[in-house]
Formats: structure tokens, sequence, C-alpha cells
DNA sequence: GCCGGTGGTAAGTAAGTACTTACTTTGGCC
DNA sequence: GGCCAAAGTAAGTACTTACTTACCACCGGC
């Protein structure tokens, strides 16, 4: 087996055992063994614990399938098509965490480890969706589409209905005990629950019944 | 120093480490050192360090202080205030998450190790807002006064909004860079976008203007 | 005055821990 | 075949971990 295979191998194998135990609770023999090699192996692709941890978060964090939420949208933002927008977002991130769970995972441990990856990931991710929803949001309520609120309060509750969601799929409630709910379902009604809440009404929309 | 007083001051020492670093980031060493006593009295007060473990989760969940929301809300419910039922709600919790931030971070540990206190308390105070909040939903729904929409789904919204709103405060923002609000403002805003959301708006309600 | 029990510790132990060293296997190339 | 670097390992090292043991100091009651 060549060097990037196993490198490879090996950082695949400690994002699963990283994500289920977090760093401290992942000993570098476990990665070894779930990854079939002696530790000195470990040791050899990556100088300490800690490096192989950097690499992995920045391995999650930067690599190509990260969201990007700008071309997610980019279009329904050109036709201010509001639950595009919204809808989009919503289901694309909730997606993503559907067939990643381990990234929110690994991304939870960091932020409460404090590693630097997880701030780092904060201010390059998040506040760029801050932007992107609350510049839109801006301009909806320069239309006269959207009342007079703080944009940011309004990105908030929405990332959070999101990612509360995701959590709780992911984290606290995996087998639906509480809301079994199809992703698509989920992004539509937290868009409507939303878009109701701050609309003027002053614009036409195809007022919809939400079924059941 | 009494038994019971070290009991209550080890107790302490360690709830404040494990919420920082979690379960396996801490020790029973610098706990002891933090508590200013050698580590044998540690496990003089706790046998193991499983058991000062959950001696926290359950003194932090199952304690005085824990969240009530049945009372927090009774009298807004008998009055079918919609408002003062969601906002008292939302106010209570992100007050007790700020007052209390550590319990935050705990539960979190928990959840992400896999301990089954976090589990019970998802069970025994999660559910309950659940059927709290839904019932009331499905009531005022009769009501003619909240649109049909599944109730679970509007309470994952809200507690998502609530929840995440706290979750940024004490993990992922505390400097509050994106977003820097009360938590009266907070609760007002997120009570208004979500019953906007749902009001079939045959009701009247007063049409108040939302600050910026 | 000395006794027992309570609150406390110093100095362990055995099993891990991250990380290293000295050594063996493997596979391609002349 | 013979050579050599890269892939791989077994068996360490030095240290930390959770947990124990054997022992001390105080103090109210007789």
């Amino acid at each position: 087996m060549t060097a990037e295979d196993r490198r490879l191998q090996i950082l695949r194998v400690a994002v699963s055992l990283f994500s289920q135990r977090g760093f401290g609770g992942t000993t570098t023999k476990e990665i070894a063994q779930a990854a079939g090699v002696s530790e000195a192996m470990v040791f050899r692709h990556f100088a300490t614990k800690q490096e192989l941890y950097t690499a992995i978060l920045d391995h999650k964090a930067c690599s190509g399938d990260a969201m990007n939420p700008e071309q997610m949208v980019a279009e329904a933002l050109k036709q201010k098509d509001d639950r595009a927008v919204f809808e989009q977002l919503a289901l694309g991130a909730l997606d993503h965490h559907e067939c990643d769970p381990e990234f929110q995972r690994l991304l939870l441990h960091a932020a409460l480890e404090g590693h630097e990856l997880a701030e780092m990931f904060f201010e390059k991710f998040v506040r760029r969706v801050y932007e992107l929803l609350g510049g839109y949001i801006t301009e909806r309520q320069r239309d006269g589409a959207m009342v007079k609120i703080d944009p940011s309060i309004v990105v908030r509750s929405f990332i959070g209905m999101i990612i509360h969601h995701s959590l709780n799929n992911n984290l606290w409630d995996p087998k639906r005990r509480l809301l079994r709910i199809s992703n698509q379902d989920a992004a539509k009604h937290f868009t409507e629950i939303l878009l109701n809440g701050i609309s003027t009404g002053d614009e036409p929309k195809p007022k919809k019944r939400i079924k059941r």
C-alpha cells in the first residue's frame, strides 16, 4: 500500500473515532488497530496526535465536499425568490448533515475542547452565511417585502431551526421519537414559518396551505 | 471541614472542570488540585471517576434550579396568551442558560460521549416541553388561531431558535460578534417571528411594529 | 489521659498513554 | 539473482492515569 493511501486510510479511520469519542477519548493505539496497522505507522504519517487531529479538522472543514452557500442559492437570490433562497439553503444544510453526521460531531467536540479550528470554521463559514442571508434580507426590507427587524436575528432564528433539527437527528434523537420528517418537508416548513413570520404581507405570495 | 461540605466542594470544582474539558479530558488529579485536597480525598467521597461524573450530571439535571416549564407558563396557558406563553418560555430558557452555561456544555459532552444521563435528560425534560407546547398549539389550532401544521415542527423551530441562540452565546460566539442582543429582546423577536409565522390572522392581535 | 472515629495525606501500584527505536519485510529495477 | 528504499512492525521508554494502602492529626466523651 502506498504512503498516500495509508495516510488517507488512517485519517478516515481517525475521523470516525474522534467524532465518536473526541480527542481526549481516543487513543493512538485504537486508531492504529482500527486501521489495521501498528501504532508506529500512525506516527510515521502524523508526527503527533495533535497533528493528526488538526489534519482531520482541516481536511473536513476545507475539503471540496464542504457546503458552498453562495453558489447554492445564487440563482434564487438573483430572482428574489425568497422561498427558494431559504428553502434551498435549509435543504442543503440538512442533507449535508445527514450524509456526514461525523462532521457535526467533530465540530462540536472541537468547539467544546476549544480547538482553534472550530473558531476558524465559525469565522470562515458561519459568518459568510450571516452576511449572505443578512444582506439579502436587508435588500428585501428595502423592497418593503419584509418587516424591519435586525437581519441578524432573522438569520439566527433560521439557522437555529436548521442546526437544531440536524442536531436532534444526529445526536439527541437519532431514533426520531419526537419528530420524524423528511429533509424536504423540514426545509419547506421552516421556510414557511420564517417567511410568514417576517413578511409584511404587502407582496402577493402564494398562500399555500401547509399540509399537516 | 465536614464531609458533606467537602463532597459538595469537590462536586462543584469537578462540574467546572468536566464542563470545560469533558470526562475523558479531565483527570482526577486536576480535580483534587483544584479542590485543594489530595487525590485520595476525591476517591473517599466518590468511589470512581465515573461515579463522580454521574453524581454531577444528576445533581445538575435533577437539582432544584432546573427549569420547570409547566409552572413557568401556567398562567399564560390558562389565558391563552400566545405571546406570553412563548415569550416566557424563551426568556426562561435563555436566562437559565446564561446563568449556568456549564450546564449546556456538560450536557453536550454527555451527549457526545453517549452517557445515559443525556438521554435521560432528553426523555424527562425535552419531551415534556414538546408535549406542553405541542398540546397548546393543537388547542390553538382548534380555536382557529394557528394554521394547521404538525405542532412538533413548530416546537422544534422555536426550541431551535432558543437553544441555538444560547449555544452561540455560550460556545461558538461568546464575544457576540455576530449578534449582540438582550435575552428579553431575543425572546420577544423569536416569539414574534414564530407567532406571525403560524398565525391564521383570524384573531385580532396587537400588530406592534418590531423595533429594529 | 487515652480512645475511637472522622477528615486528611504521602507514597504507592498496575495499567495505560503518547511516542521511539531497532529491526524485518516487500516490491520494483538493473 | 542482488540491491535498496520505502512500508511495516515488536518491543520498548518515560510518563500519566485511575485507584489503594498505610499511616497521621485532631477532637469530643469518659
